[in-house]
DNA sequence: ACCTGAACACCGTTCAAGT
DNA sequence: ACCTGAACACCGTTCAAGT
């Protein structure tokens, strides 16, 4: 088989013949330099100097070209994570991961948000339920924990993707918080009383930390449903 | 100044002249009834019967409607929240209030996971901050709980949103999650050895129910974490 | 089997022109 | 001040035609 296309690319062929990885490739190239909204089927076919036909040829149509290009960030991230760790541990050694894939790869919070049931979404079910199970909860425990920290996980995902696509491209990110809460300032104080104190935690925290945070008070909560 | 307006309505424009309330409505009668694909600035000039200027001369861009619309129905749940409920309960009833809001305009997801620092977003921020302050928490505790609770709840929202998305408009939801444990049933078991079981959960959990548990499990964490 | 690229339908947005 | 509607730029997708 591999035999077989080996021949036929070195008789009629370039040896850099289309596939899908190498679009999908391409593709994570151009929604990690320029943006989600650069990605359109005009930059990859001038990118890969064929035609949109050419890519219609491998892929079904954008979505799944998008859901493509999530699964092969996630399944990296997955891959990645040692899986020796002890259960509470490697609950939280995986949402790190999904977290800074999302940091480098913002785009990917949206895509999450947008198309659940992707194969993308099993690995990360199966990535919490897993360790969930050796914690020995109560199963309706352990689906509510897993529920809540999946949504929560995807929840951070699609605001840190949207912070991205705000971000005009380098803005330093203090600058920006700090834009922002200057914005809140201005409301009424009347009428959102605690916005003021919101607002600067927002300037001096640490998404990563703060993160985990929120990961562990999922897990805190379910160890207080213990019989 | 209403007096003005009021003489000018009578004198030379119909009573129902374009107004940018009268455009956000449309939208979201739109947006409810044929879904986000449906609403185009074609589709509204067509239901408003004017030019597509017309409705720029009150809106920005789609950008702008889209947020409009949100913050239009975020405001609503807000305000109908009755507010003399006690610390911890007064969370879970915006959370619930969000939740059905979102169940009924699943297009809010949608929205609320894309374009944060919108004004709907300072309600929602303002109505856990809130009652999470009356708890008496440390301060440190507060920021983190209220982050946990907005991303969770901005998660659950946007999953649903997505889910609206894929059911085709009026299919049964029981039958879809069905379709999806099928597919999943259809998986490597050794790759994701928890999907059987997770796939149980899916079909027989009430939503509603479970996203309150996860509120709670938040919640739960929190006082943990009290000194 | 795989690729080319013109063509199609559709979208958000603009703008000169009207009232 | 507010509205009209043709026009523009751009998009995802299709398809007859090539190799």
């Amino acid at each position: 088989m591999r035999v077989k296309m080996n021949l036929m690319a070195d008789r009629k062929r370039r040896t850099d013949a289309l596939s899908k990885e190498k679009i999908v490739e391409t593709a994570i190239e151009i929604l990690d330099a320029e943006g989600e909204k650069a990605l359109t089927f005009r930059a990859l076919t001038t990118r890969l100097t064929t035609g949109a036909g050419a890519i219609y040829w491998h892929v079904a149509n954008k979505d799944e070209l998008l859901a493509a290009t999530t699964d092969a960030v996630i399944t990296r991230v997955l891959t990645e994570i040692s899986g020796d760790a002890e259960p509470p541990e490697a609950i939280r050694e995986l949402a790190l991961g999904i977290f800074d894939a999302i940091d480098t790869h913002p785009w990917i919070g949206t895509q999450l948000s947008r198309a659940p049931w992707q194969s993308a979404m099993l690995g990360i079910i199966g990535g919490i339920a897993e360790p969930l199970h050796a914690l020995g909860l109560p199963e309706k425990v352990q689906s509510d924990c897993g529920s809540a920290l999946l949504n929560y996980i995807l929840g951070v995902a699609g605001q840190n993707a949207a912070h991205a696509r705000l971000l005009p491209a380098g803005t330093d990110r203090t600058e920006f918080l700090k834009a922002v809460a200057a914005r809140w300032a201005e409301q009424d104080p009347a009428k959102y009383p605690f916005l003021g104190r919101v607002a600067e935690q927002l300037i001096d925290h640490d998404d990563r930390e703060q993160f985990l945070v929120g990961i562990d008070l999922i897990l805190a909560g379910a160890q207080t449903l213990r019989p």
